[in-house]
DNA sequence: ATCCCGAGGG
DNA sequence: CCCTCTGGAT
């Protein structure tokens, strides 16, 4: 029913499905300094004893923690699944609330993971910025804004479109594998080209990216969206 | 040895 | 703004 990363990016650790938005949001709070595939190893088990809000609200701490313990961070993973749960069954019946407010205020629950949740299991079209988007996008001079909601609303200007929700998970992506923080691939990188920041020395790398021209951003957009 | 798609707390 | 929390991959 519902998908994390994008099926565009074929790759077997990506490949996340979920029954109900609960099971996604469960499984974004778990991915946490976290990869992909050890969620993957992990949420079936758990999905299968926790299959409601309550569940989670009244589970045993120690057991819990049993289940997602690979995934690390368990004591506070724990805590937070425990405390969403209950702030579930308290405030919103049980469900998974569907406004950006709502799910901020439940715990464990930040802007990046609510973003996830509102595009991915409700289908809004919103970005997601997380630590590689914003990057990515600063070197591409998009914006020069550091702050995720100033990026969010800057980019979301720059290219207003209904379909942001796959696209932010693509530059993620693209973050994550390439265009790291420290040594980008740009060997690697399909974007190298067209890149304002390829060629730069590593420490110049971002300040090249600053000087971007205006026109090149839809060059870039396009070859992102088109991957 | 170092880094990681985050969140909460001091 | 800084720190901490964890396991795993590279």
């Amino acid at each position: 029913m519902k998908r994390c990363l994008d099926e565009a990016y074929p790759n077997a650790e990506c490949e996340l499905d979920f029954s109900t938005p609960l099971e996604l949001l469960v499984a974004v709070i778990l991915s946490a300094q976290c990869t992909d595939k050890r969620v993957n190893q992990t949420t079936p088990a758990l999905f299968a004893k926790y299959r409601t809000a309550a569940d989670y609200a009244g589970a045993d701490r120690t057991e819990l923690e049993e289940y997602i313990r690979p995934t690390g961070f368990y004591r506070n993973k724990a805590t937070s699944l425990m405390g969403l749960g209950a702030a579930l069954v308290e405030r919103h019946d049980g469900e998974v609330p569907n406004t950006l407010d709502q799910l901020v205020k439940l715990p464990g629950v930040g802007r990046k993971t609510a973003n996830v949740v509102l595009g991915e299991a409700f289908g809004l079209p919103g970005i997601t910025v997380d630590t590689h988007f914003g990057r990515l996008v600063r070197r591409w001079g998009w914006t020069a804004e550091e702050d995720p909601v100033k990026v969010e609303h800057a980019v979301g200007e720059l290219f207003p479109r209904k379909d942001w929700t796959m696209l932010s998970q693509r530059v993620i992506w693209h973050g994550r594998r390439i265009c790291h923080a420290r040594k980008p691939a740009c060997g690697a990188c399909p974007l190298a080209r067209d890149c304002p920041a390829f060629g730069a020395g590593p420490t110049e790398f971002d300040e090249a990216a600053a000087l971007v021209k205006g026109d090149e951003r839809e060059h870039l957009l396009a070859l992102v969206s088109n991957r």
